[in-house]
DNA sequence: CACACGTGGAC
DNA sequence: TGTCCAAGTGT
């Protein structure tokens, strides 16, 4: 929930998620769409139908239980670089280079003395993680959550405490004045008017709908048709959405 | 490697 | 108001 996803926003939707399934089994016994309808609002609902994958091969491949290896981590779906480093490191105390973003920027700052770290990470971002980290596993795995953290309440992206964090006087960053970023332009990434808008809207609709629903509620949530059309097609490749037959969609 | 993929709060 | 973007992943 937390890939892209403020906090804030996710803290509701995953105790709510956790009350009605607190167990991969429990997640796994369900149809996927419940799991795409209890997603709610948080965004990038292709996260649920993997987060409902991930669940039913922890079934079928590892007796229900969440694996502790990377490799296993990294094979579920949804499960990339990032997550299966932080479940190993976090869950199982391992030592695992943890490189989210909040990470990227920390070290980014403190040891090469810029303000926001490359577009993708480089093998210089992951070797300057990898030096840093403690030999001993749960101490990396305490020094992983701890530099997250600091990135997440302190080093933060606008506004950083500077004047509170403990490694202040260590930051290559703040030493040389706290430079403003010169690197290239991110792109902008619109929204309004995209595929991506539009599939939105045709999902609302089959998520606050409790069975299926008429295609004629889904040309209503979108206004130009050929459009439209491409979207719903892609939701159903997706495995989001289902046609029910006459003319008739669902969640999964 | 670049791009697609949702959403809503902050400024 | 429009712009930016937040604990990334898959192709």
């Amino acid at each position: 929930m937390l890939q892209q996803t403020p906090v804030a926003r996710v803290l509701p939707v995953h105790q709510a998620w956790l009350d009605r399934w607190p167990s991969p089994a429990a997640l796994a016994a369900e149809a996927s769409g419940e799991a795409v309808r209890a997603w709610g609002r948080l965004g990038y609902p292709r996260r649920a139908l993997r987060l409902h994958a991930a669940a039913v091969a922890i079934v079928a491949d590892h007796g229900g239980v969440v694996p502790d290896s990377y490799d296993a981590l990294r094979a579920l779906p949804g499960v990339g670089d990032y997550t299966a480093a932080a479940v190993a490191a976090f869950a199982y105390r391992q030592r695992q280079v943890v490189l989210d973003t909040n990470v990227r920027r920390v070290l980014g700052r403190a040891v090469s003395g810029v303000e926001f770290p490359p577009r993708s990470v480089t093998k210089a971002e992951r070797a300057v993680a990898e030096e840093l980290l403690p030999a001993d596993p749960p101490t990396a795995a305490t020094w992983s959550v701890a530099v997250m953290e600091l990135g997440a309440l302190v080093c933060t992206a606008d506004r950083p405490r500077c004047p509170t964090c403990p490694v202040v006087d260590r930051c290559a960053w703040h030493t040389a004045g706290r430079p403003a970023y010169d690197g290239p332009p991110r792109p902008v990434q619109t929204y309004a008017g995209t595929d991506r808008q539009c599939r939105g809207r045709l999902l609302a609709v089959l998520r606050d709908a409790p069975g299926s629903v008429p295609k004629s509620r889904l040309d209503a949530a979108w206004d130009i048709a050929d459009q439209r059309e491409r979207c719903l097609a892609s939701l159903v490749a997706d495995g989001l959405v289902v046609a029910t037959g006459s003319g008739r969609y669902s969640l999964p």
